[in-house]
DNA sequence: GCACACAGTTGAGGTTGTCAACGATTGAGC
DNA sequence: GCTCAATCGTTGACAACCTCAACTGTGTGC
């Protein structure tokens, strides 16, 4: 066997639980009364800097206009906040308020929660998944 | 090192797969001229037997009537047919056409190619990683 | 027959996403 | 300093997605 067709076979199987991950992320996002889409942006804001819209917009690969409007519906629910920045009167910091602080906290946290396939792996064969995907995507990852 | 951490340490790695082949989704469908639900519609479609629409439904888990305007805009695009069910005139027979069945191919042959770094590892560990996925969720996958 | 459940559709309403255009601001070159 | 291009966020128009409630046909169980 090739190492295309193990890497097919290998893949189909990362496909199948891409599948059941994707019909995951609706029910945590209704769960805590967000959508999709503000979850994601949710999840790019930082509880410790400011982020700017630009930069979010390159991050998700959508346009600005787009995250102009989740980031104000956003910023309804009390959850982000848009503030001036100092040094460049064009752009906006995005700050996450307290309340946005705890939600993403949740989110990150539900997303967090390994499913229970994953869990009921041996200790070692945890190891190993580790090992492999680090591998095979550590140029994602940097040095 | 408890179960519980390995397993959370792995299914971090997981989602930042997740992460990258959810922003390769909408590029494939845009290639193909979909959108990404429509893209999921055809995915689900079978060559060889009719489907109905409210299996679909199930099958993506929304509302019917969010069925009906998807398959509605690939019908209008030559992709699909509604048929009456001869046994049960409720519900409708949805059939690929040529063209549908010629654009599905396309989308799955994209979806199936392994992103480079599955293909990167050597064939023992593509072996081992398919062994892991097919343990942690086998019971998905039947008997 | 009749009540009830089911499949698909329709219309209203909100969210997501793109595009083109705009005002404000910045930075580079002259 | 001043002009000019580039950048940032916003707006408006438009299409798609998605849910909900209501409706029409159609099957099923009593």
């Amino acid at each position: 066997m090739g190492p295309l067709e193990g890497a097919c076979e290998a893949w189909k199987l990362l496909l199948r639980v891409f599948a059941a991950e994707r019909a995951r992320l609706p029910a945590i996002a209704a769960e805590l009364g967000l959508s999709e889409a503000q979850c994601l942006v949710l999840e790019h804001l930082d509880p410790a800097a400011p982020v700017l819209m630009c930069r979010l917009a390159e991050t998700l690969d959508c346009d600005r206009s787009n995250i102009t409007g989740i980031v104000g519906r956003l910023e309804a629910r009390g959850l982000v906040e848009r503030r001036p920045n100092a040094s460049d009167r064009r752009v906006k910091n995005l700050v996450l308020t307290e309340a946005g602080r705890q939600q993403r906290r949740r989110l990150l946290d539900r997303l967090a929660e390994p499913p229970a396939g994953i869990r009921a792996l041996r200790p070692e064969e945890q190891k190993t998944l580790q090992a492999i995907l680090r591998r095979a995507f550590a140029a994602d990852a940097g040095p």
